[in-house]
DNA sequence: CCTAACTGTACGAATTATTATTACAGTACT
DNA sequence: AGTACTGTAATAATAATTCGTACAGTTAGG
């Protein structure tokens, strides 16, 4: 899986960090560790489904256009990256003679598929607000060292 | 995330589906479609966790060790590939000033570790056989046209 | 005891995915 | 008109994944 979803994620607890601000993608792409072009593509996905809004010219750039509460980051990776779970390997061929050759592509398929709901299952217990109170808390209770 | 997992499944369900016959690194490959090392590196690591049987020297090759009734594909998944769901690419700065920046890391990693506990979750649904009987189903309900 | 058919493992090449860089057109403020 | 932005595309650089080859070690059979 690609980084897309972790920098919209970012992103968008950056901006619910400072309400009421402007913030540009060179600020953004600074603060995610990231080139402002990359930012931009991803922010211009985030304003199409609603949770930006942006402005051109002078004093321009991004602001939160949504409730940092409601928001979950099942929507987000919904907007960002779909089927990200499956490798892009494929096993198996189904041209093959021998069953297992040929449909273990389908089944392996159908397992990530699934998975991929638990896991969106998982993301909609999240909001923004609850990456930016973690965020903030320092996050304490975990990997970071 | 990379295919090994799949890989590791693919062989262990075709194991499952020829009982007491020895099947080569070379037969497995073609069967995955992938070249022999590979597989003889994956099935090392089965090996060693107990899943398959092997046989060096003429007529030799792998067989199944394990129910596969019993095992999951959580128990291949934590063997063959742990952390797989995290992007190598990380957010943010730990040396940064602003907290956002500074943290977003950690949280991400933490959200990661939480969702491939709920992969996992998931997997342990489903047991080698389950994945042979879809196969031998052909696999009609999903994705495969 | 020699050969043939295997596994175990390592390493470098080829391929593919991801990320960075650059460029430039379009927009808005002053 | 000029400056500071976004939007978008194309290409270059980097990193991950997969493939191919090689060779030492093992076992069975003659």
């Amino acid at each position: 899986m690609n980084s897309e979803f972790t920098i919209a994620v970012h992103s968008l607890a950056l901006l619910a960090h400072i309400p009421e601000h402007m913030a540009s993608s060179e600020l953004i792409a600074k603060n995610v560790c990231t080139n402002p072009a990359r930012i931009r593509k991803i922010m211009s996905i985030l304003r199409k489904n609603g949770f930006v809004k942006t402005k051109e010219g002078i004093g321009g750039g991004y602001i939160l256009a949504c409730d940092p509460n409601e928001v979950t980051l099942a929507e987000i990776h919904r907007s960002i990256s779909n089927g990200t779970l499956k490798p892009h390997w494929c096993s198996g061929d189904p041209q093959e003679a021998c069953q297992v050759s040929a449909n273990m592509h389908g089944v392996m398929d159908q397992i990530f598929t699934e998975a991929e709901m638990y896991f969106t299952k998982y993301l909609e217990q999240i909001t923004i607000q609850t990456v930016l109170d973690k965020v903030r808390q320092g996050c304490q209770e975990s990997s970071q060292q």
